[in-house]
Parts: C-alpha cells; sequence; structure tokens
RNA sequence: GCCAGCGUAGCUCAGUUGGUAGAGCAGCUGAUUCGUAAUCAGCAGGCCAGGAGUUCGAGUCUCCUCGCUGGCUCCA
C-alpha cells in the first residue's frame, strides 16, 4: 500500500499504525509540527483517524494536521481533557468522570465528586497531569459492543458514561484508553500523554449536569492547552491585555459610570462624560430613525398591572418584573416597550395605505434579572433599548426585515464590528399556528439571504410568540452579547386586537415585528468601550481636544483658542493649571483625548496650537482653523470609510 | 437562583502564628512658571462591606446578610 503525506510518498504495509504512518511520512521533513493525520479522497471529504488506529486498506492518501490548525488544537485540547481526568481520578478516589470536550481557546472536564475543588486542587491537578504527560502512555482506541461497554464504566463506578450511551443510542461504541484510565469517546486524540506539550489549568467553577439547573451540580474544571509553550504565553498575555480593555474598569477610569450598593445591583449610574456618549448615540439613532420612516413616540415608565397581564407577560415573566401600587391601582413597571405602542396603534382605525407603521422610542426597561448574571453595563436591571415596533401587513414583512437588517448592517459597519447572525426558530412552548411560523420562519430566513450574510440556526431557540434573528458582538474576552435582535409576532396582534381596513373594506390582523439596532444602549456602550479599549471615535468621544498650556503665560490665549473651537460645535476642554507639560501630557493620554492641543510661546504668537494625537504622532504647529477642519474630517471619517450603504453626514456634535 | 472565590482610604494594593491600620496615586495647602506620559514639601483621608459569635483581645477565626468576580442556568 501506498501513501501519501502531501508531497511526501510514504510506503507502508496494510494495518500498520496510523502513527508509525504518520512518522514515516514527516521523515520528508515537510510536516514537522504534525500531530495526526487525516484519510482524505475516500469520498465523503476525509475522516479524521486516531494515530493509534490502524490504517484502512482503502486509505489512499494521509494528510497532516497540524499542532497550531484548528483542527489540531481540538485534538491537543481535548486529548488534554483527557489527561486531566487521568490526574483527577489518581487523586480523587471515588470521583466520577462526566464529559470533557475541548472549547474555544481551551477545554474543561465536569467531575462528580464529593466536595467542590479548590484553587489549591488545581495546582494539585496540574502537578499530576504533568507525571501523567511524563509518563508518556499510549491512547488507544477500541471499538467495542455497548454491552461490553456498559459493564467496563460499571466495573470502575462511572455510571455518567452509561448514561451518556443510553442517550447516544447505538450499539457499538469506541473507548479510549491511556493507563488506567478508559473514557467513552469518539476521539480523535494524540499519539499519547507526552505529546501535550503546553498547558494551564485556569479555573474551577459549578456547573448543573445536562445543563439542567434541577440536576446534580458537577465540579468543571477549565484549562487551556497549546501546541507550544510560546503559543500559551501568547494566550495569557492576550488574555491580560483584555483585562486592561474591560469596560468596569475603563468605566472607573474615565469616569463614565458608576455601580451603588445603595442604589441596587444592576442599576447605573450615568457620569457626565458617560453620559456624553449615551446623548451622542442617542442623538445618532433618532436621526438614522427618522431618517428610515420611523416615527419618535414615548410612553410611561409604568402601566397598570391588568396591561400585563393582557399581553401575557404577568404569566411569563411576573418574576423578573417590578410592581408597585399607587391609589390601590396595581402597576407594573414596564420590562418591554410594545404595549404603549400598540395603545398608540389603536387610537385610530388605521387604513392598509397607513401600513407600514415604525414606532421608535427609547425606552428605559427595567427586568429584575437573576443575581448571578449581572455583568457590568452588560447586563444589567435598569437599561434604555433603542426599541421599535413596526406593524405591518404580512405581505410587507419581507421587506421590513431586510430593511432591519440592513440598518443593523450599516450601523456595525460604521464602528468596524464583527457579528455573529443566529436565526432561531420555534421552540417547544409557543403559541400561533403553524402556518404563521411558518410564513415569518422563512421572511426572515429569505431577508438573510437576500442580504447575503451568513447565519447559524438555532433550532428550537426561537421566543414563544415568534421567530427571530439575534446578531451577537464580543467583549474583549470573546465573550458574545446579544445586541441587535429582529422577532416576529403573531400573538401581541391577536391579543390586543389589532387590525387595519385592506382593499376590501374589511378587518384585518397586522404582523408586528420588535426590533433593536443596538439592543440596550448600556451594553452597547459597554461593548463600544471595550472594542476600542477606551480610545472612542471622535465623533463619539466626550472631550474631543484638550488644549494644554506651557505656563500660565499662555492661558488667556489657551481660554480664547478653546471657545473659538467650542463655538463650532467641538467638545473642547482647557488645562490652565500651573502643572507641567509633561504632568498634563500624560493625564489627557490616559484619558484617551485624541486631539491634545499644546500652546507656548510660539503657538501665541502664530496664534494657532500644536497639535498632538492620542497615537502619539505629532501634527506640528496649525492654525485654529486648520484644527477645526481635522477635528472634523475625524469625526466624519468612519462614516465615509467603505462598506457602508448610505453617505452618512455626522460630525456628532452637541 | 446554583457552585466557587473575593470585599482594607476616591483608585491600586500591603498588613507576620489574633495584640488595636500602612504605602503609592488621586484630593487639599504652599512653593515652583516649566515644551509633549508623573516637580517638590506639608496636610488630610478608614465603623477594615454590614451584623452576630469565639476570645482578655478580631482587619485576621466561625456563622449569617449584602455586594463584586469567574462559571452554570436564564435573558420576553
Amino acid at each position: 500500500m501506498q501513501l501519501r503525506v502531501q508531497e511526501a510518498t510514504v510506503d507502508v504495509a496494510p494495518g500498520v499504525s496510523c502513527a508509525e504512518a504518520l512518522k514515516q511520512g514527516l521523515s520528508g521533513k515537510k510536516f514537522k509540527s504534525a500531530i495526526a493525520c487525516r484519510v482524505a479522497g475516500n469520498g465523503d471529504g476525509g475522516v479524521m483517524l486516531d494515530l493509534s488506529a490502524p490504517v484502512p486498506d482503502t486509505a489512499e492518501e494521509l494528510e497532516p494536521v497540524m499542532a497550531d490548525s484548528p483542527e489540531g488544537l481540538n485534538i491537543i485540547r481535548h486529548s488534554a481533557a483527557h489527561i486531566m481526568a487521568t490526574a483527577v481520578r489518581r487523586l480523587f478516589p471515588g470521583v466520577k468522570v462526566t464529559i470533557g470536550p475541548a472549547i474555544e481557546n481551551g477545554f474543561y472536564y465536569d467531575f462528580d465528586y464529593e466536595r467542590p475543588f479548590t484553587p489549591e486542587d488545581l495546582e494539585r491537578i496540574e502537578e499530576e497531569m504533568r507525571k501523567v504527560v511524563s509518563e508518556n502512555q499510549p491512547f488507544s482506541r477500541e471499538v467495542v459492543s455497548k454491552d461490553e461497554a456498559v459493564k467496563r464504566f460499571q466495573a470502575m463506578g462511572e455510571s455518567y458514561k452509561i448514561e451518556i450511551m443510553d442517550d447516544l443510542g447505538g450499539d457499538v461504541f469506541s473507548i479510549y484508553t491511556n493507563g488506567d484510565f478508559v473514557d467513552l469517546c469518539r476521539g480523535p486524540h494524540l499519539p499519547s500523554t507526552g505529546a501535550l506539550h503546553a498547558f494551564k489549568l485556569t479555573h474551577v467553577a459549578g456547573a448543573y449536569w445536562r445543563g439542567d439547573e434541577k440536576r446534580q451540580m458537577l465540579q468543571r474544571v477549565y484549562g487551556t492547552a497549546f501546541a507550544d509553550d510560546k503559543a500559551l504565553k501568547a494566550h495569557l498575555k492576550r488574555l491580560e491585555e483584555a483585562a486592561k480593555r474591560d469596560h468596569r474598569k475603563l468605566g472607573v477610569q474615565l469616569d463614565l459610570f458608576s455601580f451603588h450598593e445603595e442604589a441596587g445591583p444592576g442599576m447605573p449610574l450615568w457620569h457626565p462624560k458617560g453620559m456624553l456618549i449615551r446623548t451622542i448615540l442617542e442623538d445618532f439613532e433618532r436621526k438614522e430613525h427618522l431618517r428610515r420612516g420611523y416615527n419618535i413616540v414615548q410612553g410611561p415608565i409604568i402601566l397598570r398591572r391588568e396591561l400585563w397581564e393582557r399581553s401575557g407577560h404577568y404569566d411569563n415573566y411576573r418574576e423578573n418584573m417590578y410592581f408597585t401600587e399607587i391609589d390601590e391601582q396595581a402597576y407594573g413597571i414596564k420590562p418591554m416597550n410594545c404595549l404603549s405602542h400598540m395603545l398608540i396603534y389603536k387610537t385610530r382605525v388605521r387604513s392598509y395605505r397607513d401600513l407600514p407603521i415604525r414606532m421608535f422610542e427609547l425606552g428605559m426597561v427595567h427586568r429584575h434579572e437573576k443575581s448571578g448574571v449581572l455583568h457590568g453595563l452588560l447586563r444589567v436591571r435598569s437599561f434604555t433599548q433603542d426599541d421599535a415596533h413596526i406593524i405591518c401587513r404580512p405581505d410587507q414583512l419581507q421587506d421590513e426585515i431586510t430593511g432591519v437588517i440592513r440598518f443593523v448592517q450599516d450601523i456595525m459597519g460604521l464602528f468596524g464590528f464583527e457579528y455573529e447572525l443566529e436565526l432561531s426558530t420555534r421552540p417547544e412552548k409557543s403559541i400561533g399556528s403553524d402556518e404563521d411560523w411558518e410564513r415569518a420562519t422563512e421572511a426572515l430566513e429569505n431577508s438573510l439571504r437576500n442580504v447575503g450574510l451568513p447565519y447559524d440556526i438555532n433550532e428550537g431557540d426561537g421566543a414563544f410568540y415568534g421567530p427571530k434573528i439575534d446578531i451577537k458582538l464580543k467583549d474583549a474576552l470573546e465573550r458574545r452579547w446579544q445586541c441587535a435582535t429582529i422577532q416576529c409576532d403573531f400573538t401581541l396582534p391577536e391579543r390586543f386586537d389589532l387590525y387595519y381596513v385592506g382593499e376590501d373594506g374589511e378587518r384585518h390582523r397586522p404582523v408586528m415585528v420588535h426590533r433593536v439596532v443596538l439592543g440596550a444602549i448600556e451594553r452597547f456602550i459597554g461593548v463600544l468601550i471595550e472594542h476600542y479599549a477606551g480610545a472612542l471615535p471622535t465623533w463619539l468621544s466626550p472631550v474631543q481636544a484638550r488644549i494644554l498650556t506651557v505656563t500660565e503665560a499662555q492661558n488667556e490665549f489657551a481660554a480664547k483658542a478653546r471657545d473659538f473651537l467650542r463655538a463650532k460645535g467641538f467638545r473642547v476642554e482647557a488645562d490652565l493649571r500651573n502643572e507641567k507639560l509633561g504632568y498634563k501630557v500624560r493625564e489627557a493620554q490616559l484619558e484617551k483625548i485624541q486631539f491634545i492641543l499644546v500652546v507656548g510661546d510660539k503657538e501665541v504668537e502664530a496664534g494657532g496650537v500644536n497639535i498632538r494625537l492620542r497615537t502619539g504622532d505629532n501634527l506640528g504647529l496649525q492654525s485654529l482653523d486648520e484644527t477645526a477642519a481635522r477635528i472634523l474630517a475625524d469625526c466624519e471619517e468612519p462614516f465615509k470609510r467603505g462598506g457602508m450603504r448610505y453617505s452618512f453626514n455626522y460630525s456628532g456634535q452637541v
């Protein structure tokens, strides 16, 4: 039999182990870091082979899997999980293992043990793992009948593995052995434990068995592993850097917002600079909604409880709502803005000619989120949605959804965000006819296709009243946060008896689309801060420029220059303190101010300023007019960049 | 809500085996008038998250509550 490893051709005997085949292939020196191999060209695009398994006779070509490829990293990390389980079983007799997959940037394994693991345990486990690695135990694969597998796991007391097999179904299972540890596993793995070169355990956490909060809480141990030490160190360094971009840290440093135990958890308070960012963003949004044919409306923060009963929110989300009572009347503090919008719709009879009606509200809502989920600005209890409800005819649904997706596309492009789209379909608990669901899901999917954006399908993850599209952004640590969402709703128009008069003179039921673009302003600003590491684009910066004097002799001119720029609408401060220039520069730099304008005797004489950017670049002496032109150009730059569907003309001036 | 960890001055942190609270930065006062990331000196600043307990004595040990952090679950 002949095996080809990329350019290298190796002759191996039939039935030789894959590890041996790879070793021979590698002697061609083409794939120094290959850790596994794959059979290519066998019809279904190739299968991963375990290195310890014999090469099947059908094999023609072997493709190397490089250690630093996504596939290779998965193999390394999943093998690391097995090695961790091996170590844990040695250290903690009586522990039961459950599942241990590779995940983004690492791996974990869930254990059932009599007590939680401590950070000290983590160190011991890591140490024991190093021993397992140094023992260089080969991973070997066997395919056995279910009866045989059950017998073996029963003997080891591994009841979870049996439950997994029952859930998976099937008659035969592959099991992997290294040393005395046997695990139910699909594979593949490294050839042996000694091939794991760089790993680190990071933290322990509780996790429910099968992700079900009613079931056993297990101990999850997280770790990370890479092809080599250099890559591992680089990853840990990245995490350190990411921590510096944490919006909670920057929020304090830049004096944007705060939380108070006295005010209540999840209730942000906006300081002047943070509120200025919000104001600019909100102004921008109002303009963008108006130009897209939305109407701006506003409803009250509290509405009578009966209304929430009618909408179904009282039944479904009572636990997460705040209530109050006034004059013996029960009120609910709104967790959503749609009810007011529907009441506005109902104030008159609407014709088919009036639709679609798009109502936009920067609506402050309150949701009593579970205490454990709160996270800085990214998950709060009091927040403002850039919410809109589109009430339209069924035949308009598709175009309306497409319009919203394009809107989202524009905004995300403006900020240079990468985002993920998910289409969520009908959940088990839901209301509405099959026909409605199909039509709406199809409208959402068609729109996604029309716009040509890639998306994932999240089966059964829709809201109970309709399917939806979610747009997710990443924070500094690459955790995903839902921002924009587009949801179809057949229920509320029904419950509130919304109708329009059609061409035929009859009453018809409209469809309602709930949608947010930024999502919650709070969350969006949190993600923005992390995205830009606090250095916001000039149009959004609370302070666009600061004028620094070298000595007090220039204070008069500096104040004039400040007033000149302010009169043009820019947000400018003057630092007239009796401090050294270097000190003032440092402060401005730490505050991430884009334009640092230095004024000394030379500049006063020339009637200009010396421009230093936050990048450290020095643009030299510039006139005040030239300075104003530069600030403006900087404001408009993101709007002019490619990829935008509309040309904005917005400098963020307040 | 669940599991674990943490909570000392506005911020970042130190605080020996339990013996009565400390630094840097920020703030205030004064001096200094200075050219692109920290001028010097002085002053002030704390119910050690809150409560209960153990102890002659608790920032240090135990329990409860609150809050924060990392996960899990949830997210209309």
